[in-house]
DNA sequence: TCTGGGGTCCTAGGACCC
DNA sequence: TCTGGGGTCCTAGGACCC
């Protein structure tokens, strides 16, 4: 496999994305400690920072850290645009962009030497068009592969830009923490630590099998390979979605049965549309829940064929739903939550029924209970194309 | 400190098939 | 009567990321 010699690869990572936009949106803003969130911190300036305020903070908590610091509610619209604006500037700069969330991607440059200049240059040019055209910043590593190309910009943040030159990748990579490397959260950088493993050098040091043996296969074997610098992956465009969900905080309060049902409802609604919307379907169904005690648990169902029909997805849910009453009831609900998975591509197929020329009153019954099984907006579109009754008639399928 | 909402991937056991 | 190994799919849980 070829894999380049040379730092091609921009890990882009705008700085504190939500909260730069409402700087960038209101003046005010501007220099001083901003959270966006209420109950828990989603985002926060550099300002409230560096008084300690971090994501996923509890709100009350950051407040005390930073009593000055600016609460705002989160604009999921804003931020949205914001990250399609700044995606146009990546896709300007090269084709090959993977988006790995709103406000990161990875670029790989090494085919632009000659009409736009080393990687470095590029690099610069990005932070610069970013800046001018939307107005936020950014900081983007380059190395010769993801893994140290998205270390080096978490270095180099905020509003930086650093290359790790290939032949100084472990003089780079080995004195940082643990933590740095891609898949050490919490729990890992817990029981690395307690066998005294503070540096990726340590790692680097403990050998593939030890690794494995502590870790897990797939775990150990990330882990060594990122700790030496290996990291095979190239930048792919058109990466597909999984999986799609939705979930509701629900707070401490007793929830009635019904309530639960309507609420699931909603987000079927809602999946069944940004389903439809993507031309995806669906096959498994998962419910989410999580209880006072803060445990959680999934429910997941496989239907036998793909879907995007909403009715179809809110039974299953609603089976889910049921089947966990004793649970809920016994534990107290705080979530609930559906995820729609092995998603595809919604092959729409033709369904041909035979009819007679004067069969008006026995197709429009038919079609009835086709838009009932199928959704209206699906048969609607089918029913224009097999204008001519008795000649076929194609609609989505959901065996 | 009493904790949002969107995702990805891995593990492990059981069912089932060859 | 007692015995294999391999593969796939489904379910549930968990770690991790932004």
């Amino acid at each position: 496999m070829f894999v380049s010699r040379d730092a091609t690869i921009l890990h882009a990572d705008l700085d504190a994305f939500f909260a730069s936009v409402e700087q960038r949106d209101d003046p005010a803003l501007r220099g001083r400690p901003v959270i966006v969130g209420g109950g828990v911190v989603l985002a926060c300036s550099y300002e409230a920072k560096a008084a300690g305020v971090r994501t996923a903070m509890g709100g009350r908590q950051a407040l005390a850290l930073c009593p000055a610091a600016v609460v705002v509610r989160p604009r999921m619209s804003a931020y949205s645009e914001a990250s399609k604006a700044v995606f146009r500037v990546f896709e300007s700069t090269t084709p090959l962009v993977e988006g790995i969330s709103i406000d990161e991607a990875f670029l790989e440059v090494g085919g632009l030497r000659r009409i736009a200049g080393a990687p470095m240059d590029i690099a610069a040019r990005l932070r610069r068009d970013v800046a001018e055209q939307v107005g936020l910043p950014i900081t983007v590593g380059v190395a010769r592969t993801k893994f140290l190309a998205k270390v080096a910009s978490g270095v180099a943040k905020p509003d930086g830009l650093l290359r790790v030159p290939p032949e100084a990748e472990l003089e780079f990579l080995h004195p940082l923490p643990v933590e740095r490397l891609w898949g050490v959260g919490k729990v890992t950088s817990a029981k690395l630590h307690a066998i005294g493993v503070r540096t990726v050098a340590e790692v680097a040091g403990l050998g593939e099998p030890a690794l494995v043996s502590f870790l897990g296969r797939a775990a150990g074997r990330h882990l060594h390979a990122l700790s030496h610098g290996l990291d095979p992956r190239r930048v792919e465009t058109g990466v597909r979605r999984r999986s799609i969900g939705s979930q509701r905080a629900l707070g401490r309060r007793e929830r009635p049965p019904e309530e639960l049902d309507a609420i699931v409802a909603g987000i079927v609604d809602r999946l069944g549309k940004r389903l439809r919307g993507g031309h995806r379907v669906c096959r498994t169904v998962v419910l989410r829940l999580r209880f006072g005690d803060f445990t959680r648990a999934t429910r997941s169902h496989t239907l036998a064929g793909a879907t995007a029909h909403t009715p179809t997805i809110l039974r299953a849910a609603r089976q889910l739903l049921h089947a966990a009453m004793p649970m809920i009831l016994d534990r107290g609900i705080t979530l609930v939550g559906l995820s729609l998975a092995n998603l595809d591509d919604d092959g729409a197929v033709q369904l041909v029924l035979p009819f007679e020329r004067d069969a008006g009153p026995e197709l429009d019954a038919t079609l009835d209970e086709l838009r009932d099984r199928f959704g209206g907006e699906a048969v609607t579109r089918a029913a224009r194309l097999g204008r001519d009754p008795g000649i076929h008639m194609p609609v989505l399928d959901d065996p």
